[in-house]
DNA sequence: TATGAATGAGTCTTCATTCAT
DNA sequence: TATGAATGAAGACTCATTCAT
């Protein structure tokens, strides 16, 4: 956690409590500089480029978010409490903290899409991991259907509850379209639990579900 | 439809596939003309503003989502395929033609903000409607558990399937963490539906979505 | 006076009404047109460019003033009721229905400045003309000191009176310095007919306005 | 007095030549920056709008004016004299400085009406007592007829005398056409001074400005 | 370490004018 | 006689970036 005082810092607070509020593009040195108490110019001391001050403050944001996610999902107590951690707090962070993430993808010049891929990509094989190890002590705890494939289920749990999109650009546009069709029904399924006559469909029977006390 | 040759069209069209590329602030007015091969100033001739165009944009999409969707819906052969459809269309519509929609959110001037606000609350409610006929013939025909709040089960698939949230401002941002804290139990209990071992606690069988009491 | 059903004249009238409401450059083609109920393009069916219509704007509006001016004073029973009239209905014209004339010479484009002068040049000279139609009256029947210049007095009375010189353009301003100078103290004297001890300043006393030498 | 190297100093001056010259709306920033040999951009470190440039060179036109006037006054030997330089300076400044003055309630956006007002007012206020100081020591020094009404003497040569209305907007016409009907024939008499046969016109004679019934 | 000053490359928007019909 | 459509040129303003100090 860096030192409070540091200009650096002040920079880097100013610049995302704008982003987050205003977007990237919205958000100017000038603006950020005025939050920082500091001059334009002196932004160009510590970053090269309005991008770079971006991409240091998700990175920042990523870290503090795993740092917490890993220490209260260890300190959960059971199976249902660690899988409930790992959706609620990655959701409240994003919300709370970058909800302009996936506009990032269509604001910043092309050059940095690599650096940010990177990011993405490391972001989510470490969130893949946690729920990965999750999954395995239930089922080392026999509470999971050993059948499970582990890492479709976790990709499936990333892009439509994580929101794994939004930080998708346009150019994926077909990569997306073609996971509607095939996740699609297994959503349907998933809406229809729940909702359906309990003797109604018959493919869906014998499928039970954990008792969960509410909070 | 429009007719493909007229001017304003060609604008139109142009704008959308650059808008859905860049981003409404990266799309300049300058790119859409060079698109709809005619002049910057032509476009004034068709579109008050640059906002006009966006707007514009997304009505045109809109309507042409909501005439398919209908005629799709009505001429499906059972409720699972109904809601099937009511879940995959928009998705599509929404990736292949308006991935950007959030983005308006951030970077339309306030001035615009109230009637981007009056069309979503529209689509929203014609969202609703939609499913709720559809919901009403599954219930007529005995397939769904009368007991299910067909209000409450709306919002819930357009918040956390159809992406009702990428509509939302930052302002909003409190209103999304609330509704997580509020819903991801409920979310966790559908995705925990088929991965939990079949005979594990029975005690939740045919539980219908419950009117949720606060916290 | 031209018909008032003619498109021409409602261009000319809305021109007008437009031009003296907010001058030359804020008033658009656009808004002339709106206000004669037609489009822009057909304005220049009728005049060759913006400027013209101004021209004529003008035009008209002189003559309406001369003719009304004319056969006010002629009507007039006595020489101090035909002074009046003379100085009091230009005045009324200019600023009811040409406050802006004065602009037009900094707004319109040099090419204009020509027939600009043209027109100024020929309603000065009617303007003196009239005075000094009255002044041989009042020296006919014996009530104006016969030594009076009536040439200079016309003048004087023109450019401090009637704001002659609010048509200057800028380029003139030596001019008008050098005429302040000339002028000024024959002005005070004016104004200090009225103010002074009856008895006082015996030296200006039953004064004519002299041919002054220069400086 | 503003130092002659000062960028912000350049601009000014480049920009009230040109506003003399050309008017406020024929003026560009470019031309401006063109004028003080900087790039356009810079202008906008120094100045918020085209708009505040223009209120700035009246400021400081205005200072220097009232700066000179004043000391010029007070210098002045006799009565005569400090009326004669009240008279002269202003209009002298007026026509080198800022002849367009006039133009800026037309050419300038609502918004700035306010500021434009509230400095008129103030230079008005200031003349007129400068104006009133002057005449109180021709009363003291009993050269003036004590039954003048200084403040409507003042109004009247700021009036007539000191172009005071070009300043006004043609929503105010009505005013001056009022005005026009209410002064007219005093200043007929004023003009009628010193071209009548001294025996003439008896009503006139030793007539001080009196409060003028309405009509 | 910090900044005041300067700028080039855009951005949206306006508008007088043209022309085929 | 009238106009719908189109445009070139210009205008005010913004902003990330540079650099001498």
């Amino acid at each position: 956690m860096p030192n409070e005082n540091k200009t650096k810092d002040r920079i880097l607070r100013s610049a995302t409590e704008l982003f987050v509020r205003y977007g990237f593009m919205k958000t100017s040195l000038e603006d950020i500089a005025r939050g920082a108490q500091i001059t334009k110019a002196t932004i160009y001391y510590y970053f090269p480029s309005k991008e770079d001050i971006f991409l240091e403050a998700i990175r920042v944001k990523a870290e503090e978010l795993f740092s917490n996610l890993a220490s209260s999902i260890a300190a959960a107590p059971s199976f249902g409490e660690k899988l409930s951690r790992f959706l609620r707090l990655p959701l409240k962070y994003i919300y709370e903290n970058m909800p302009i993430l996936a506009e990032a993808m269509h604001q910043i010049p092309g050059a940095y899409f690599q650096k940010l891929e990177e990011n993405r990509a490391d972001y989510r094989s470490r969130m893949n991991a946690l729920l990965a190890g999750i999954l395995d002590q239930g089922k080392a705890s026999g509470i999971i259907n050993p059948r499970i494939d582990s890492e479709r289920f976790s990709a499936l749990v990333n892009d439509w509850f994580l929101m794994g999109d939004t930080w998708t650009d346009p150019g994926d546009k077909h990569r997306i379209v073609e996971r509607i069709e095939r996740d699609h029904d297994l959503i349907i399924d998933l809406i229809l639990y729940g909702i359906v006559m309990k003797d109604e469909p018959a493919a869906n029977k014998n499928k039970a579900i954990p008792k969960r006390k509410n909070k």
